[in-house]
DNA sequence: AACCCGGGGGT
DNA sequence: ACCCCAGGGTT
């Protein structure tokens, strides 16, 4: 089907009218926005607000950002999960800092070669900050455009989107292609819906989409299936003494990469397993008991976990395990959101 | 191209 | 239980 400029104006029309006032929307500060377009990357918007404006707040440059101590920059994100990106957006700010001067560049090919900015987020920043006409293809404007096409491509092929952002610019209207692709964007995200049926009847492209007037709606998008979970069992130790607990740091690869957790082994003990352990952190013939379990549910693996409060006389200095006051631990320590369950454990230790 | 990397909300 | 989300990096 034919795309054209006409189409595109529709579509800003309606947003003009229906856009979200969001805090990054306020102004086109590119540092504002860099940081939004990150946090919000396979995150949604409601999830993201309560973390933007906090951020902001404590790392208001790019300089701060550029400084900002690795621990500082993990509680700032702690819950948000996808921690590399925080890692990536301070290597980013570095290199800002270092080779344009504090700035952000106004270039597409320049944002692109920044840590932790690819396609999608290169031309978001690029049109939204800048107005450099540019396509933005997320999973939102894939579905809009899949169904708006009625293309039955596979939309997590590379080609498949690479196409798609081709037929984004045949529409995109010669001024404001930040609101345009914020509008595609927008479109996908309370209109055009994954979950649950569109509301079609609010859509500003109703007369032209070819799923909509051909019935597909509900086939539309195709997407390859996903491989299944896998399911991996945990013994997680909470072991408190005076008003302090003992945490760990995990590896600095890997899932969860240098975030602070409570100790934890493979694997779901028996009494047996978990005196041997406890044994092993020299922590023989001390009080303890089973909790309560939990799962946790990560893309790609599910932990089932079993939680054993442990209460010692004093803490013990074990290989690997850190002891911190509680309210370290509250306010200095990153620990994900899998553990958040076990901290309960922790006050009625009390 | 396939896999890894979090967490939460909707159905 | 399964879907998806303002994706990117690594292999």
């Amino acid at each position: 089907m034919e795309l054209t400029k006409e189409i595109g104006k529709a579509l800003l029309f309606w947003y003009d009218h229906n856009a979200r006032i969001l805090p990054w929307r306020a102004d086109k500060n590119p540092y504002r926005i860099w940081v939004s377009e990150i946090m919000l990357q396979q995150t949604r918007v409601e999830a993201v607000k309560p973390y933007f404006d906090r951020f902001m707040e404590e790392l208001p440059k790019i300089k701060d950002l550029a400084q900002v101590e690795e621990q500082k920059l993990m509680k700032l994100w702690e819950g948000l999960g996808y921690y590399n990106r925080a890692r990536n957006l301070k290597a980013a700010a570095q290199t800002i800092m270092e080779k344009y001067n504090g700035e952000l560049p106004a270039d597409y090919e320049q944002l692109l070669e920044l840590k932790g900015i690819g396609i999608y987020t290169a031309g978001a920043i690029a049109s939204i900050a800048y107005d450099i006409p540019v396509p933005a293809v997320d999973g939102n404007v894939l579905r809009v455009m899949a169904r708006l096409l009625g293309d039955d491509s596979d939309i997590l092929k590379e080609k498949t989107k690479k196409d798609m952002a081709a037929r984004v610019m045949e529409m995109m209207p010669d001024e404001r292609a930040g609101d345009f692709n914020q509008a595609l964007i927008e479109l996908g995200a309370i209109v055009c819906v994954p979950n649950g049926e569109p509301k079609c009847c609010d859509c500003p492209w109703d007369t032209v989409c070819t799923a909509y007037k051909k019935d597909l709606i509900g086939q539309l998008p195709v997407k390859k299936p996903k491989k299944k979970r896998k399911i991996e069992k945990r013994t997680v130790f909470v072991i408190e003494s005076d008003g302090m607990v003992a945490l760990h740091k995990r590896d600095e690869n890997g899932l969860l990469a240098g975030l602070w957790e409570f100790p934890n082994v493979l694997g779901k003990c028996s009494q047996e397993l978990v005196e041997e352990q406890l044994d092993s952190w020299g922590m023989k013939d001390c009080a303890y008991e089973f909790t309560h379990e939990g799962k946790h549910i990560f893309s790609h693996i599910e932990w089932q976990m079993t939680g054993v409060l442990v209460s010692l006389d004093e803490p013990v200095a074990s290989d690997g395990l850190m002891w911190v006051e509680k309210k370290e631990l509250e306010e200095e320590y990153a620990i994900p959101s899998a553990f958040e369950m076990f901290r309960e454990s922790l006050q009625s230790a009390y």
